[in-house]
RNA sequence: GCCGGAGUGGCGGAAUGGCAGACGCGGCGGAUUCAAAAUCCGCUGCCCGCAAGGGUGUGAGGGUUCGAGUCCCUCCUCCGGCACCA
């Protein structure tokens, strides 16, 4: 070992004495020389532009590469500013797109703001400021902390939803969905002036959608009702029918209503009968609204999901709530006085039409047209005040008070039914166990094979006749399994499907019922009274009818307001209501079409008022990832060659070759958070397909792959009881390596779990104090090395100093502490050199398979390693080494710029700067990722395990070219091996090459 | 209730059916220091033993296998989703 020099010893000392007062060598690696480093470097990409991407046609773009587009989930800009969670996802993806651009793909990595919604409104309504000033103020805010933490987004193609260049393009695209129906035969979507024409051509019969519900629709007609001849209608009757086939229609529906946040909700955006914002209860109530017709899509958006590499469990939540059922509908008449037919009917959905003959009563929803229009059906005697007061207590009764205790309520309606089946005259009740949005809203009631039904049958004391046969020995409860049908008629004997597939003939036959498919999903609710949403490209004339402004239009821009509190009222009104100098306007003013004027009567002058409702918080995030392609585009949403580049639609080749691109196409990497699995992911899909059946874009997906982030929890104590206390509250009466935690003010023991950071637990982590405190390199390593990026798990801070001592120990290894040169060897050492290739082509092939925490701790290995060979060698940088030009170093030129290079993904800012120091000009960003020489990564010799019957009994070396008879041969005859089976007979052998071998011997 | 996912040292976690606990934190001991910080070296699942060594060990119980953290069955716990959808 060489001796230091002196005057090593005399600076050592200096910078110690010094050290306590001014603080460590100029060129340690510290929060302060990171901050320098990482502001250095972040300005140096800002200016330089180094990541800013071209598109297709634009200077600098380079065909021959291979595309990769890579998305964040755009974050909600709240006041609080970032949390830690945030930085999670987009580390992962700043990971994978800075080691992609290395590997020579085109990356498309945007962000930007998701900003319109209510907490921003909620926020204005406490404060009084307006949300676009708090909002923009938000969106400063995250862009400051997001820069921070050196991500490689390209920041020319931000943008905001709140933006009007962006929002033009949402009023846009929902014009599109307005002007759009959906062909059945086709399956896909079509413009709506092609059914006017099929209407007009009389290719077409002329009548009501189909799939537009009586009470959903259009006036009080039927869906499917024929109409007439085209020529014969007026233009009112023509303009219900087309408005009936419209993807975006006004249907009085019985919506979710949060009165708390003034405003109608969608199913999906109703948890446990709460608003998924704020935890507000939610009532039912009939309102007109805006509608998606999503159930349009329903069985695509379902199939669809298996061209889709996303997590199993996402694609199974969107599928149950999609919710897919196949039965029957079947049609019950309802009897008069005397118990004759009166030529009405009262529908069913049923997924057991094989049960029908223990059909002993009938149930209708509340809100079922049956109960409403008392007087159009024949009834029974019955207690009328009873019947109104049932329905007006169900219908008043909120979701969450609906769920709560599963007793059956309800009262007979006084109709009466005939079982097509049995032919026996059945009652109809009422009760909210029935759901007016599913199927028909209601049911034939089977108490024998249907749990629910049961319990109502109990309760009310109606009949029960069992129909399929139970097991011996059932108890006497509904029986939902499998079994031979009795007490059918010709349906005995047979088995559920046997039996379900006849009496679905029987009953076609019969013209009493037809085979059908059910969806859970229901159509959205697109409309909110809100105030910060789009306004939407919508007025109304005098008549009450609904137009289009025209798309020149656009943006229909918010009007100015002071007051946007709610009215907290059972009669809902849109917040823009109150702007009444804005709503009020002409069809001029609005600027509709020429056409759409025309069609409907109007000139310039003539009074409309604009729609009052905004559109939900959802609707910007609808189509982002189209927008991030092209945003600066002024004439469309996105200019089409960018749109097919980067969504990977295909420009070129066959149209197979197209059609395979397509298959695979969308982003090519989407990462978010797993709460969005049936909301924004759902909306999204829905827009984008219809923009595929228009022809808008070139893929039938938006994402192609999908991976959520695990949740970033936090620390927290539990009492016995399962409450929770705040970490402030309890002490460690044990030690440090065996605590025993007791909260401090009642010195109950507590257990340390982990829970989601809450300001009530006291355990929120700021990334802004982590940063100024670590670095951003140190940050984005902590946080990919916490465990794998999909799982949910507990944030330490006390962890953290591993992963600063490991950028530390590595600035050490590179760099002299007291001049800041590189420590350079003069010649490469085989073992590090070794290890160099392994740890490459472990970080690259764990990139690859998103394992960041594994491809940490194999870079940790290295820099130990050559950290130690320094130390043999002559000493670390603080202790001694400041010869000329460093040369202490263990690392050669080559090998540091490999290092730096497989560095730079995860720790940026370092490894730039150690990129620069070892003479580079340029970043190191486009760099090629380096080779792996597949010769490094074998071994001659390996060691192997030898087990006697499967316990370890020994190690030792074998070649590694043994095959398993030679590594078989060489471990009974090594001299560690053959004392342990001397005297035994050896029976059997396993052995793994590489591995071990295992002898059963005795 | 139904459908997913997960239970591995004091903590976070690693492990194509093949040496359980890589790597990091924490802890213990040591070097350096007047002292501390920082840094470096060694040890660190648990139990027995002065030691050599032995036993035991991946939520519990069973099974398949030469061999199980990993596959199968039953159960327990935790997390997520759905939940009167006929």
């Amino acid at each position: 070992m060489p001796e230091k020099a002196p005057q090593d010893t005399a600076q050592h000392g200096d910078s110690s004495r010094t050290g306590t007062r001014e603080g460590a060598p100029a060129h340690r690696y510290n929060a302060k020389l990171a901050g320098e480093i990482e502001a250095k470097w972040q300005s140096r990409w800002d200016e330089r532009g180094t990541f800013v991407t071209p598109n297709p046609g634009q200077a600098g773009f380079d065909a021959k590469k291979p595309k990769f587009y890579c998305l964040d989930m755009f974050p909600y800009p709240s006041g609080a500013g970032l949390h830690v969670g945030h930085p999670e996802g987009y580390t992962a993806t700043d990971i994978i797109c800075r080691y992609k651009r290395m590997k020579g793909f085109n990356v498309l990595h945007p962000m930007g703001w998701d900003a319109f919604g209510l907490p921003a409104e909620q926020y204005a309504i406490q404060t009084g400021v307006h949300p676009a000033v708090t909002t923009r103020r938000a969106i400063d805010n995250f862009r400051r902390q997001l820069k921070r933490f050196g991500f490689s987004y390209d920041w020319t193609r931000e943008f905001g939803t709140i933006d009007e260049e962006y929002y033009r393009w949402t009023q846009w695209i929902f014009l599109k969905i307005y002007n759009a129906w959906y062909d059945p035969e086709q399956d896909r979507a079509r413009h709506i002036d092609e059914l006017i024409a099929e209407f007009e051509n009389d290719t077409r019969d002329v009548r009501l959608n189909p799939a537009a519900a009586e009470y959903t629709g259009a006036g009080d007609l039927p869906g499917g009702t024929r109409v007439g001849e085209w020529e014969t209608l007026d233009e009112e009757t023509r303009r219900m029918i087309v408005d009936s086939y419209r993807l975006a229609y006004v249907g009085m529906q019985t919506v979710n209503w949060c009165p708390k946040l003034g405003t109608a909700l969608a199913n999906e955006e109703v948890i446990d009968g709460r608003s998924e914002r704020g935890g507000f209860p939610v009532f039912r109530k009939p309102m007109r609204q805006w509608m998606f017709r999503i159930t349009a899509y329903a069985d695509r958006l379902l199939r669809d999901l298996s061209m889709l590499d996303w997590p199993e469990s996402t694609k199974t939540q969107q599928g149950e709530w999609i919710g897919k059922s196949e039965g029957a509908e079947i049609d019950f008449p309802i009897l008069d006085d005397e118990g004759e037919m009166t030529g009405v009917a009262l529908r069913v959905f049923t997924t057991r039409p094989d049960t029908i003959f223990g059909a002993t009563y009938m149930v209708v929803a509340p809100e079922h047209p049956l109960v409403d229009e008392t007087q159009e059906y024949p009834r029974r005697a019955t207690d009328e005040d009873a019947l109104r007061e049932y329905v007006r207590y169900a219908r008043n009764r909120s979701d969450v008070e609906r769920m709560e205790g599963k007793d059956k309520t309800g009262v007979f309606t006084g109709v009466m039914v005939r079982n097509p089946a049995s032919g026996e005259a059945i009652p109809v009740w009422t009760s909210d166990y029935v759901l007016i949005g599913y199927g028909t809203g209601a049911i034939m009631a089977v108490p024998a094979q249907d749990e629910r039904d049961w319990a109502f049958a109990k309760k009310f004391e109606l009949p029960i006749v069992r129909t399929v046969q139970p097991p011996e020995g059932w108890g006497d409860e509904a029986y939902t399994g499998e079994g031979p049908a009795i007490n059918s008629d010709f349906l005995n004997g047979l088995n559920v499907a046997e039996a379900k597939t006849k009496i679905i003939a029987w009953l076609q036959s019969r013209s009493q019922g037809t085979k059908r498919v059910n969806y859970r999903l229901r159509d959205w609710l697109f409309s909110r009274q809100r105030y910060w949403g789009e306004p939407f490209p919508i007025v109304w004339d005098e008549k009450g009818r609904h137009l289009p402004v025209s798309a020149d239009a656009l943006p229909v821009t918010l009007p100015e307001m002071a007051d946007y509190a709610p009215v907290e009222s059972e009669d809902p009104q849109p917040l823009l209501a109150k702007a009444e100098g804005w709503a009020r306007t002409t069809a001029g003013e609005a600027r509709m079409d020429e056409s759409v004027m025309r069609a409907a009567g109007l000139t310039p002058e003539s009074v409309v008022m604009r729609e009052t409702n905004t559109m939900p918080g959802w609707a910007g995030s609808c189509w982002y990832e189209l927008r991030y392609c092209d945003p600066r585009d002024s004439r469309r949403f996105v200019g089409r060659e960018a749109e097919r580049y980067w969504m990977g639609g295909g420009s070129s080749g066959s149209d197979d070759a197209r059609e395979d691109a397509a298959q695979r196409g969308g982003v090519d990497l989407y990462v978010g958070g797993a709460e969005h699995a049936v909301l924004h992911l759902l909306y999204a899909r829905f827009w984008h397909k219809v923009l595929f059946d228009l022809g808008e874009v070139s893929t039938p997906e938006p994402f192609h792959k999908l991976f959520h982030q695990g949740l970033i929890t936090s620390f927290a104590f539990q009492r016995e009881d399962k409450s929770l206390v705040a970490v402030d509250e309890v002490e460690n009466r044990g030690t440090d390596e065996k605590p025993a935690y007791f909260e401090t003010a009642t010195g109950t023991p507590v257990t340390q779990i982990t829970a989601k950071m809450s300001k009530s637990l006291k355990n929120v982590i700021n990334p802004d104090d982590v940063i100024a405190e670590f670095g951003a390199d140190t940050f984005r390593l902590y946080e990919m090395y916490m465990g794998p990026l999909e799982a949910s798990k507990p944030w330490n801070t006390r962890d953290i100093t591993g992963l600063s001592r490991f950028l530390a120990r590595a600035w050490r290894v590179c760099v002299d502490e007291e001049s800041g040169a590189v420590r350079l060897a003069e010649s490469a050492s085989s073992e590090i050199e070794k290890k160099l290739h392994r740890v490459i082509d472990r970080v690259g092939s764990d990139i690859e398979r998103l394992a960041f925490n594994t491809a940490i701790a194999a870079m940790i290995e290295l820099v130990n390693l050559a950290s130690s060979a320094g130390e043999k060698a002559g000493g670390a940088g603080s202790s001694g080494s400041s010869g000329p030009s460093g040369s202490w170093g263990v690392l050669t030129k080559d090998q540091m710029e490999r290092f730096a290079l497989a560095l730079a993904p995860f720790a940026p800012h370092m490894a730039e700067e150690l990129w620069e120091k070892l003479g580079h000009s340029a970043s190191l960003a486009y760099e090629a990722w380096p080779a792996v020489d597949p010769a490094m990564l074998r071994d001659d010799e390996v060691e192997v395990a030898v087990q006697i019957a499967g316990k370890l009994k020994a190690r030792i070396m074998a070649p590694t070219s043994l095959d398993a008879a030679g590594l078989e041969h060489y471990a009974l005859t090594h001299a560690d091996v053959a004392p342990l089976i001397a005297g035994k007979q050896v029976r059997k052998v396993i052995a793994v090459p590489g591995r071990l071998v295992n002898i059963i011997a005795g």
